[in-house]
DNA sequence: TGTACATCAGTGAACGCGCGTTCACTGATGTAC
DNA sequence: TGTACATCAGTGAACGCGCGTTCACTGATGTAC
């Protein structure tokens, strides 16, 4: 996308095919991302993407690792940035997540869409999913044992979080939110009801604002 | 499916054809509904449907009216089954908005699967689905104004719990539940956490527990 | 009851399309001498 | 510095596939007489 430079050898296609992918999604949605599209975008022969990636799975496959380092660096970094206290480091994680998936819907729709990816693709994938929820699981077991969140089975809390977040950040970004609402409500301010509801949902005392 | 009766003219196609691409949905996701696969399924030509569906776009959102028609009738029909009272009434209808969905998988699939039908398609259903949403918007303005549910724009609060079920349930059809937790626990404990603690999100009082 | 006919549900050949993937190739690059 | 050559990224023709849709057809059904 970047440099035509020796209009025979690219330089750095893989990495324009995986931008190219994501600007697919982003503009037409998950079932339009084919080799062929992908590298019409690029501006390169159909056949190049084979240079790359052994077939479709795996160029797919590939863009989705990228997106979960993403948002593992975006939560990281984050929480670095937050206050030290248990809450506070649980609620960045919440907003974090959000944020991600917000500000990079493409990603978040590859990363979540379950029938892109063959089976052994997502089987593939099924460690980053679970090892993510274990640290959520742990995060509120800390703040339990702190008193700051409702005592209960901390996996079924987890699950409660997590799948509420996925849901508004899913309809946010199906622009279901935005018919529903309108234009009269700001995104942020959306957000931060949602965030707030789920948060008083497992009981966690004190204000969860962030960023 | 059901009548192979005089093999030439079938008695009920259309309904026929509905079924099958239910199953297909069910069985192989929405992205392998296709009119050949439909037709083949109910053994039958593959341009046999276009005597009762215009085209592709028709026919799914033939199966999604019907969805919606089902849904709102189970939602109807549990309510009236509920105690008269608002926050049971309200409750009932969350009960059975998740249980529809986890008893008919393939049709909330089609329903909310927004990549499947044509924009034209899409706007057809806005009308609905925003319909449904003001009266959760309406039973949370006369929950609130009887003191059972706190106070704050019941439009965000709709938003919010509306969004969380959305994706507890998204999550239980395309099997990310049973990945992170496994058999350990039962569809029915997992879903009253998290109605649970939807219902504590906005501060609802009493026991919301239905059928 | 029997027959002619209109109706229309279902057929099957055919179309054009875009896809994923292969394969022998071409041409740019860097390295050894 | 210059040349031969190996390497390998990118090409383009070709394949088989399944799709949505059309069209002239065929054959079952029901109705008018």
């Amino acid at each position: 996308m970047s440099l035509p430079k020796s209009s025979y050898h690219h330089g750095d296609l893989r990495c324009a095919l995986l931008e190219a992918a994501l600007d697919i999604i982003a503009e037409h949605g998950p079932q339009q991302l084919t080799i062929r599209e992908v590298a019409r975008k690029v501006g390169v022969s159909h056949t190049a993407p084979y240079r790359h990636f052994a077939n479709k799975d795996d160029l797919i496959l590939a863009v989705v690792k990228q997106g979960f380092e993403l948002m593992q660096q975006t939560m990281q970094d984050k929480k670095a940035a937050a206050d030290p206290d248990p809450l506070s480091q649980f609620a960045a994680s919440g907003t974090a997540y959000v944020d991600f998936a917000l500000d990079n819907p493409a990603y978040y729709r590859v990363m979540y869409n379950g029938d892109l990816l063959s089976s052994t693709g997502q089987h593939t994938l099924q460690h980053t999913t679970s090892e993510t929820f274990s640290e959520v699981v742990n995060d509120i077991r800390t703040c339990q044992e702190l008193h700051i969140v409702r005592p209960g089975d901390p996996t079924l809390q987890a699950m409660s979080i997590l799948s509420s977040i996925h849901g508004f950040v899913t309809m946010v970004i199906d622009n279901r939110v935005n018919a529903l609402l309108g234009d009269k409500y700001p995104l942020q301010e959306v957000r931060d009801a949602m965030l707030g509801s789920i948060f008083e949902g497992i009981g966690a005392i004190e204000s969860h604002s962030q960023d």
